[in-house]
DNA sequence: GCAGCCCGCTTGTGATCACAAACCCCACAT
DNA sequence: ATGTGGGGTTTGTGATCACAAGCGGGCTGC
C-alpha cells in the first residue's frame, strides 16, 4: 500500500518540474517569439544542473514549443504566416471535434463554469493583460474539451496551443480590444440549446478569429 | 557561404541518430506493444552512452511513441481500445484534410508513384510481412500528404502513426488478408477524377478500416 | 504447496567535467 | 562609414559517476 505522504504536490523529479514551468510560461505567451534560452540559464533559474534542463528543453522541442537551430541554440519559435495558418486549421479541426464530443455530456454546471471563466476573460481584456487573456481563454477551451473524454485529442490541441503561445502573445499584445470575445457567448448558447452545428460553427469561428486579425 | 562537405548523410549528433532509428522501428511496428527498453541497453545497441539514449527516449516519450511508468521504466505503449478509437479519429480528421489540400497539386507523376507504392503494399500483404506492409502503407500516405505542403499537419499525422506503430503490428500480425487494400485504389481513382468528396471518403475509409477489424 | 519477505542487482536520475563549435564583439583596414 | 578578420567567451554535446528506488528471484515459515 502506498501511503503517499505528500499527495498534494507534484512529482519531485527535477526535469519534470522544469518542463512544466517552462511549458506554462510558453503556452501563456510569457516569452516573445524568437526568445533565446540557454541550458545553463534555465538550470540556474530553476536551481538544477544542465542535465534536467536539457531533458525539459528536449521534450519541449519535441512538442514544437521550442526550436533548436542546427548548432543546438534554443529559442521560442518564430512562426511564418503559412505555419500560423496551418496551426489555426489544426485547431479548427481538432477543437471542433472535441467540442462536438463534449456537447452530449455538457450539463448545466459545466455551462455555468464556462460563463464564470468567460467573465475572467473579459476582465483580462479590459485590463489589457495579454498573458491573463491567453491563460483564461485557454482555460475556457480546456474546461469544455475535458468533457469530451478524449485525452489524446486534448493533448494534440494543447500541443498546438503550445506552438502558438509566443506568437499569440505578440498578436494580442499589439491588438487593442475592449470587448470580451463574442464567439465564447455563441459557444455557450449553442451548448445550452444542444445545437451541434451551431457549436461547431462557433468554435471554428472563435479559433480562427485570431488568424484573420493577423493575415487580414 | 556554407560548403557543407558531407551534404548526403545526416546529422552526426549521436542522440539524433538514436532517435531516428528508434522512431523508425517503432513506427513500422518492429516492437510489440508493452515491449520494455532500457537506457543502457539502447546505449549499448547503438554504441553511445546513456546520455544520448536518454535524450532520444525522452523525445520519443514526448511524442507518445514510448511510455514511461511512474518509476521511469520505458516501454512501447499498450493502447486501450478507447485510445485506439481516438487516434483513428485523429487520423481521419487530419489525413482527410491533408489529402484534400494535396488534391489540387496532385499531378500525373504523383498518381503513378502512388500506384507503384501500392503495388509494393500488395506484395507485402501477399508475403504476410506485417512490418513491410506498415512501412509501404505509410509511405503511400506520406507521399500523398507531402503534396499538401503542410508540414505541421504532416508532423501531427506522423505522431499519430508513431503512437499506433506497435499496436498496428499486433493488429496486422493476427490479420490474415490476401488482397491489397481496396481503399488505396479508391484514393487513386478520386485523385485522377479530381473528385474531392470521393477522396475525403476514401481516405476516411482507409484510415478507419483497421479500427473496424479490431473493435468489431 | 504457497504466501510473504528480504536482499541483491538492475534501472533511471542528476551532477560534473572535458571538449569542440559557434557566436559575439572589437579592432583594423579599406 | 563599412566590411572583414580574429580571439575570447559562451554554448550544446556526450561520457562518467554516485545514488536512490524498484523490480525480481529465492528463501523462509506456515
Amino acid at each position: 500500500m502506498n501511503l503517499s505522504p505528500r499527495p498534494s504536490d507534484a512529482t519531485m523529479l527535477a526535469h519534470d518540474r522544469v518542463y512544466r514551468r517552462l511549458r506554462t510560461r510558453i503556452m501563456h505567451g510569457d516569452l516573445p517569439p524568437g526568445h533565446p534560452l540557454t541550458l545553463r540559464g534555465i538550470g540556474t533559474e530553476y536551481g538544477v544542473s544542465m542535465t534536467p534542463a536539457r531533458e525539459a528543453v528536449r521534450r519541449l522541442a519535441a512538442e514544437g514549443a521550442l526550436t533548436m537551430s542546427t548548432s543546438g541554440r534554443i529559442s521560442t519559435p518564430a512562426l511564418s504566416n503559412d505555419r500560423i495558418e496551418e496551426l489555426a486549421a489544426l485547431r479548427a479541426l481538432i477543437e471542433v471535434e472535441l467540442a462536438s464530443r463534449a456537447l452530449p455530456r455538457a450539463h448545466l454546471a459545466l455551462i455555468e463554469r464556462l460563463q464564470s471563466i468567460n467573465a475572467s476573460v473579459g476582465e483580462a481584456v479590459a485590463q489589457r493583460d495579454a498573458v491573463a487573456y491567453i491563460r483564461t481563454n485557454l482555460e475556457f477551451h480546456r474546461t469544455l474539451y475535458l468533457r469530451a473524454q478524449a485525452p489524446a485529442m486534448l493533448a494534440m490541441a494543447e500541443t498546438v496551443w503550445l506552438q502558438m503561445g509566443p506568437t499569440m502573445r505578440a498578436l494580442y499584445g499589439r491588438l487593442r480590444r475592449t470587448e470580451a470575445p463574442q464567439f465564447h457567448r455563441l459557444i455557450i448558447a449553442a451548448l445550452r440549446a444542444g445545437d451541434e452545428p451551431g457549436l461547431r460553427l462557433a468554435v471554428r469561428s472563435d479559433v480562427t478569429q485570431g488568424l484573420r486579425m493577423l493575415v487580414g
